[in-house]
DNA sequence: TTCTGTCTTGAGATATGTTACCATATAATA
DNA sequence: TATTATATGGTAACATATCTCAAGACAGAA
């Protein structure tokens, strides 16, 4: 685990960020590598990797991995949920209130030691519903 | 989308298939191909991943995206939540109801047309409680 | 049966996403 | 500043997944 105080505060991690604050798209390593390389046109793809990698092990980002083979990364660290577009893949936030008893549910049912929940909602975003009609899974 | 009718029961399938139902640890794609492989050493890796999409396209079986990079497969079909262990990776079933009000909830307070949802807990297996503490995300 | 067209396989090539390595550069500190 | 541990950029390596295609297997027609 990284420590806080010994990360250095780079340019580059200082970009990272901030672009990663401008949006709420929860952009994949490569996009968020695309929107860093604007400004920083020598940056390296590793470094991108490297640094979400670190910044969500610390905790100022969230790394989220959901539906797709891609990780995507998230600007706002406050338990919530998301929904993914089956059809383009495009994740959004769901402002809806953290199901708070659920935890205590799954402890009861398993031998595992909860530490939390996520929840990935399915459905066709505004762009895509029309041209596709599928068939719910649960 | 694949026709069931047109799907031919060849070994390789039926042998997937019948390896997938043995277990309830939601295998890997790479995971299922050493399975198989005791049984039909010759099998292609790609005969393996080819079928276990097709087979989720036709809904014998279930395809997770959760969360870790790799896509795992489920013989089971019914509606379910699953739990991974942060430290091993290992998912498991959880015998929980499934909240069925919450995609109302989302489907109020987004612009997607919801088609489902999944839950995926997070913990610490029995086998791997003890060496690790980590700090609940939500 | 044998033929014929279609579906499927196995093997390898290719694509995609991520991590590791290492020489160089740089931020933090004394 | 000078020092030094850490970070960077470029590239290679790796892991996972998909594609390609010749050869094989199968179902139905003849």
């Amino acid at each position: 685990m990284q420590e806080l105080t010994s990360m250095r505060l780079t340019t580059q991690r200082q970009i990272i960020l901030e672009e990663l604050l401008k949006v709420t798209s929860h952009p994949t390593a490569n996009e968020v590598y695309d929107m860093v390389r604007k400004r920083l046109p020598r940056i390296g793809l590793g470094t991108v990797y490297r640094n979400l990698e670190l910044m969500a092990e610390t905790g100022m980002i969230l790394k989220l991995e959901v539906g797709g083979t891609q990780k995507r990364f998230d600007a706002t660290v406050a338990p919530h949920y998301h929904i993914r577009c089956m059809e383009c893949g495009k994740v959004d936030d769901i402002k809806m209130p953290v199901q708070e008893g659920i935890n205590e549910i799954a402890a009861q049912v398993s031998h595992y030691q909860i530490l939390g929940h996520h929840i990935e909602f399915t459905g066709l975003c505004s762009d895509c519903t029309g041209s596709q009609q599928k068939t719910s899974i649960n």
